[in-house]
DNA sequence: TTGTAAGCGTTATCAT
DNA sequence: ATGATAACGCTTACAA
């Protein structure tokens, strides 16, 4: 039984008494060591006392002689957007699963480089970096740490991203392909590479089908649902509106959605609109919004499966790798260009 | 200029070489002991010097001769639920503020026992436990630990809650003067503190207005979009219906939403329907969910201070605390009780 | 006011 | 195969 004082907790020391061995040699059984050559009867005394005791390894201490926290850094803009908290879910559940701990910083209004020191300061072995603007950091903010940046390429740094422009693409061809002439975006203010880049490869396609975009139609604001709702806002007050919207992120092609339910528009018939990320919540408005499904959680896992072996194995993360692949998920939002009216 | 070789991180034993100081004077300068009697030519040497090699304190080894890691846990059952992002937001601010790390464990499926097993192992000074079952916990599972409980009172236990009870008190008065006689629930399977209460807070209120209680309308479903979803699915194929349905959160009630138009049932005509927690989500949904408004940031941030100040000063998160208060959101989704049909 | 010495719990490098 | 001994980076008596 595991009763005794809970005032000190049990150390190698305490183990190494109860089973009349040197505290080195419990160590060495305890810690696994592939090395430790240690007799049978030995190791087997050690391990019984330690289990009798309730002995647990102090973390702390392991880092500090060993050089090797076993934690990671996760920081992620805005936990508000349930893209970016399925990113640190599907991050968090292989660290777990590979005895790492996640420190989660949510970015907010606090500088990134804060975030950085601290997680420094605690000697995590790595860090997930996402859409946080790693790219406007200061030279060696990120000196001698380990990260792997999340939707945001920076050259010579690992990464995983999402095929972004093909988001983009994708949301362009199945609006051309419903007759649409007229498009409309919004996007984040924030310069997110992901959102830029889906923009790009929206507008890209567009073009090569000989559109003509209009800059009135082009808008950026926070990327909430209160800044998709009040940009679709303004957008719809102008003189001429487009047929087709397509939003950066599904947070502000939900605030769109809820904008053009108060001021009458109807969708699909009178305004088509695509989102992108696919969140759980895409499938709840009425109509359902059509989106491109980006795995999000698939890629805090991949992220944090390739910090995990470029720890094990430093140099594998800068093997370039393939974006994650997203889907066309064409839903309730999005139907055929209406007849031109004005 | 912190211009140095990235590989060896700077030391106090670098700053007090380059300060001319002895390493124990430049720690005492350093970690700002408030009995640190040192002269001000001598601090403000080790200042420049801390400053000029860009010295940055090991919090690791700092916290093994302390005995504070100054890093917190939080325990949260499942971050899908916007609600425990919320929870998990607030604490992870308020925690960031005040010098603290946050080790994130998302419950998932692994045993709470496992997560605190790491916790543990890592030294927190403290973890909040929201509604992850920690009263079912093996006795002295939290042994030793300062834990904070979130929504999920245990006698002798610090916490913090929300007036659960009243959330469902209120939805009950809110249909009952909308005319409702015949009422439905949708909770969640598992044992969940707040849940519970909701229930019970609503059946209370209902049984002192003279309703009778139907168990058919009376329904357990896991506690996702998906379950909430089926669970009225099944309800509405059912000969009789109720004409209002309460669901003890905003998950279940969105899926509920979602199944009424999917069957056509027209919300609130045909049926009224009331969520609970106040999730952004709520309010996209067309009509809007009627709901309770429970201040989840809020809670969490509570909680994170709450636990804190019992790290400060042992025994204050003792003094019981007033629960949070929670308020109708009457919207879309609730109306006036059909003329009865049947 | 400052330097010396000890120690936090662990791992790692040696002799033995 | 095992046991001294040192080290990780830091704080904190205590002595000078």
């Amino acid at each position: 039984m595991p009763r005794r004082p809970p005032s000190r907790p049990v150390t190698v020391r305490d183990v190494a008494r109860h089973a009349g061995v040197s505290q080195p040699t419990a160590s060495l059984v305890l810690s696994a060591n592939p090395t430790a050559r240690v007799a049978d009867a030995t190791r087997q005394r050690v391990v019984d006392a330690a289990h009798a005791l309730g002995y647990r390894p102090n973390v702390l201490a392991r880092a500090l002689v060993r050089g090797r926290s076993f934690a990671i850094g996760v920081l992620v803009p805005d936990l508000r957007n349930p893209f970016f908290v399925d990113v640190v879910s599907g991050a968090e559940r292989v660290a777990a699963e590979a005895g790492y701990a996640v420190l989660l910083c949510e970015q907010g209004r606090t500088p990134v480089q804060q975030h950085l020191e601290m997680l420094r300061g605690r000697q995590v072995d790595g860090l997930l970096i996402d859409a946080a603007g790693a790219s406007e950091l200061h030279a060696d903010a990120l000196d001698g740490l380990n990260v792997v940046l999340v939707d945001e390429p920076v050259a010579a740094l690992p990464g995983v991203v999402t095929d972004a422009a093909r988001a983009g693409e994708l949301v362009a061809e199945h609006l051309l392909a419903l007759g649409h002439r007229e498009f409309g975006f919004l996007g984040p203010a924030d310069p997110v590479w992901s959102a830029r880049m889906r923009e790009r490869g929206y507008a890209a396609a567009l073009r090569r089908a000989g559109v003509e975009l209009r800059t009135a139609w082009w808008r950026r604001t926070p990327a909430t649902i209160a800044g998709g709702q009040s940009a679709m806002r303004t957008l719809l007050a102008g003189a001429a509106r487009p047929t087709a919207v397509f939003c950066a992120n599904d947070l502000l092609a939900l605030g769109a959605h809820k904008a053009c339910a108060l001021a009458g528009v109807r969708l699909p018939e009178a305004l088509s609109l695509v989102g992108c990320d696919d969140i759980e919540m895409a499938r709840l408005v009425t109509p359902e919004l059509s989106t491109v499904s980006v795995p999000a959680r698939a890629l805090g896992a991949r992220a944090a499966r390739l910090l995990l072996d470029e720890l094990r194995t430093p140099g594998v993360a800068r093997r370039p790798r393939q974006p994650l692949a997203v889907s066309l998920a064409a839903r309730g939002t999005s139907g055929p260009a209406p007849r031109r009216a004005a």
